[in-house]
DNA sequence: CGGGATCCGAAAGGATACTG
DNA sequence: CAGTATCCTTTCGGATCCCG
């Protein structure tokens, strides 16, 4: 019957810090490797210029990234993985693995298609 | 140097859909055997009864829960993982393990004591 | 290049009251 | 018990301009 103890806070604030908007998606591309702001723009297109600065400082603070600064001419900005950050390896390959197989890569394209929610009622139990 | 290739977006899908706010805490709590709608709110006292109700659509929208009603007076309403919701145990183990090392369990009390993060220049590479 | 500052509309989310 | 409906506040996030 599972009755319910409360959810580890350790956990749920896990959750909520790698599952924050675009969070997730800036931290899968700083796995392949350091790269620089614009570079990871450029990979994610929808994402503006704003919310990538703020995300990113927002895992600086958390210690999943690090952040380097070359002083060149122009300015260089590098992002990388910390311990931290490259210990979140694991558990995002598990959530690659379960996407393979449950998410379809497109939207919803045939919206009629889908047989919309059967009310499952019992008679008792 | 690692050049990026746009972000999978059925990764991307997967884990904005379990890091939406709640839902991870809300599947966890299913993780244990099927629960009812009052179960999960005492489990989540944070968590408003028309955030539940919200989110628990939205996961059943999703396939990743099933709603089951029993006609008693008052009516049962019980919700339990699916197939693709069970699916989601590994990866959030995963998140588990990385939670445990890596998060503290406390929000940041000591703020003082924080290092205030350093910047890292480089002088050249 | 790599951002910060500001403005503003849109969306999320909390509080409370009510219903079958 | 298991929600809905309504209101209202807070936050998110895009657009634009600016700076070292």
């Amino acid at each position: 019957m599972a009755d319910q103890q409360n959810v580890c806070p350790r956990f749920h604030r896990a959750v909520e810090l790698i599952g924050k908007r675009w969070t997730g998606a800036i931290i899968r591309i700083l796995q392949n490797g350091r790269a620089r702001f614009n570079s990871i723009a450029a990979a994610i297109p929808e994402l503006s210029d704003r919310m990538l600065a703020e995300r990113l400082r927002e895992l600086e603070n958390e210690r999943i990234i690090a952040r380097t600064v070359i002083p060149e001419t122009p300015v260089r900005v590098e992002y990388e993985l910390t311990e931290k950050g490259k210990a979140l390896d694991a558990a995002f390959c598990a959530i690659a693995r379960w996407a393979e197989t449950w998410v379809e890569p497109a939207s919803e394209p045939t919206k009629e298609a889908a047989p919309a929610l059967s009310e499952t009622v019992v008679a008792d139990r």
